[in-house]
DNA sequence: ATAGTTTGTACAAACGTTTGAGCAAATATG
DNA sequence: CATATTTGCTCAAACGTTTGTACAAACTAT
């Protein structure tokens, strides 16, 4: 771990016995070089003040006013931190005081731009709050999930803010008996934990609303994975929809994953059915992106020939020919809101923790046509 | 921190009081919660089994083979260690060894994709390799920078990756004689440190000679961060293509920034200008993202009126109209690599810490178009 | 039977902190 | 001047590991 250091000061060695000449132009070189090599401790400061580790600890804790201790002997330990760069080792601290500071963040996945963009503001909230996350990836896999569970265990993580993947709440339930969790976006309706997600169902009722306002009357909806609960709310929001304009009959529900492949295939076979859809409703970006791709490669144009509205925003959805209308959820909120209940309920046992559905927001652009009424 | 057990116990021993007739079965219920809430240790293993902490020590850790333990211990200690769940605790391990198995990962972003599929990659690495990764994110700025190098250091991580930003090295000058460092994309050249980055000067180069093989003969290159080195090497690629096509008087460069905006506001004034561009050559996505938002509000066809190269992949720029065409780098790879070199480094002082950049390739789609020869 | 070797285990120190308790010396109070 | 209080500090234990050393007991070889 110190290699570096090591070799420096072996070259430092090297001109010392080189140089013997130049004795005490070396030393200094290599009491420089050994200040940085001797990582400072409370020891290391208590024997070059010749004040006790129990002082030098309280000194540098701030702890000087309730403590009693003499300015003098602030001074000098103060000076002598300083001048040793100390920093104080992290894990002693949290070993003794049973507090890592370090929160643990686990997503289904961080490319994905939505997880993208969450993962940013927890790491940006949890910084400011002085805590440290640790991210863990699930892949959308169970099994690697739990290890990424344990391995934040035992990093000692005191709280743990999770997306979840899979329908099998058992291991949250367990989790959550050990140290607090909040869920984001997604969350186990079995469990009675705290969770920020956003209205998911409002939001695709809005957006198939909107469509109906907008003529279509054959509103397809392609959906992602149905275990993930944001899937199922969409879904049934877009359902209720329908059903209260009486379009019931007309719902086409096809999808299973959130995957630009999947837009892409359930596309192609929609546009082979009998009755083709007016609009299609992609139940998040990535299927969007294969929705257009199909319609692409059969020359339909949107916004003209067929009608398109996706889920979650991303900003290249406005530089799409022509720019696509859509649901947009407050990300960056979400990320922070559950930062902050987890945090508030680390520090403080008898926090409340809510469960909140914030609220989105219907973006419109150009990809939705107004169908005139058949007199 | 325990408070959610704490609370369940609390409610069993209510139960425990409203029921004394059914004692027994009270008590299982207890010892279940009590061996949930009892944080396993080694002590605690040691005092169950009877045998010393070191020998539970050594048997949890496999050392019962080198270290003459008997089969009968190796048997019972690890039967109690299944039964209470037993995880070793980190800080402690990590205190005792001086080695923590987590490495610092610093960031300009996370949102942007870049970087996302590059700290995707880079978690996955780490974890492959039994480590832990802690991401920070310096938001380009180097004050931020410096606090996130601080935070990583009290967590004492054993390595560092980095992309860093500013153009001061000081930072990391000092930083690597103090533990391993690994630049990915952005280094510094003073500095003689391992580094992955992509050739951005061929990348560059290529692409330029795309355009100018298509006939293109005024095109404009959009800069982002003029400090940035993979910046600088695609501006040097481009001028350097321009010159050897004997086309150095016909180059243009703006530009300042990665951002949308400033695409879009030097491509307005790129088009307001005497001679303007055949082709534009944005130096990122989201430059391009720009580039193409003006020239829509211009209702200039990408691909007819004018050609557009982009430097970053995205899958997005797949489903734009038309398709982008653009210089792809092997982000995921060099993520891969970078933690390669670091973990080898951590791992054995001696290994070799070579500064690599990765070949650039072109998608080509079809935002170029070709220009015939006036005769 | 004696000496030597192997086997199985325990002891104790160390890593760098924090923190309650203790204790002289200095000062204040009567 | 004797007693009480305050001041300024130190001691020592504890957090949960790892690991070098020590040491009986059980064998083996003579």
């Amino acid at each position: 771990m110190y290699a570096c250091l090591r070799r420096k000061i072996s070259i430092a060695e090297d001109i010392l016995c080189a140089n013997l000449l130049h004795g005490a132009q070396i030393f200094v070189l290599l009491a420089e070089i050994t200040t940085l090599a001797m990582k400072a401790t409370l020891t290391t400061i208590s024997e070059k003040t010749g004040y006790s580790v129990s002082t030098v600890s309280r000194v540098l804790n701030g702890k000087s006013g309730t403590c009693r201790i003499s300015a003098k002997a602030v001074e000098a330990i103060m000076a002598e931190a300083r001048r040793c760069n100390y920093s104080p080792n992290s894990l002693a601290q949290s070993l003794r005081t049973n507090k890592t500071r370090i929160i643990g963040v686990i997503l289904p996945s961080v490319t994905n731009p939505f997880f993208a963009e969450m993962s940013g503001s927890i790491i940006s909230e949890v910084k400011n709050r002085g805590y440290t996350a640790i991210v863990a990836v699930s892949m959308e896999n169970e099994a690697e999930q739990e290890s990424c569970v344990a391995a934040l265990l035992s990093k000692k993580v005191e709280g743990i803010i999770a997306a979840p993947c899979g329908s099998n709440p058992r291991l949250f339930e367990e989790l959550c008996n050990v140290i607090p969790v909040v869920f984001v976006d997604r969350f186990y309706s079995g469990l009675n934990l705290p969770y920020v997600t956003s209205n998911n169902y409002m939001g695709s009722v809005n957006a198939t609303v909107m469509l109906i306002n907008n003529g279509h009357r054959n509103i397809a909806c392609i959906q992602g994975s149905p275990v993930s609960l944001p899937n199922k709310k969409r879904v049934e929001g877009y359902l209720k929809a329908m059903r209260q304009s009486g379009l019931e009959e007309n719902a086409v529900l096809v999808g299973d994953e959130f995957s630009v492949q999947c837009g892409y295939l359930e596309t192609k076979l929609l546009l082979s059915r009998d009755v083709r859809p007016t609009a299609i409703f992609a139940l998040s970006y990535t299927i969007a992106l294969g929705v257009m791709k199909a319609l692409q490669d059969s020359g339909l144009k949107i916004g003209e020939d067929i009608s398109l509205v996706s889920f979650d925003d991303n900003v290249s959805l406005d530089y799409m020919v022509p720019a696509i209308t859509r649901i947009s959820q407050p990300v960056e909120e979400m990320g922070k809101l559950a930062t902050k209940i987890l945090i508030d309920r680390i520090e403080n046992d008898t926090a409340k923790s809510p469960q909140l559905e914030l609220t989105t927001k219907v973006i419109v652009r150009e990809s939705v046509r107004t169908i005139l009424p058949a007199l």
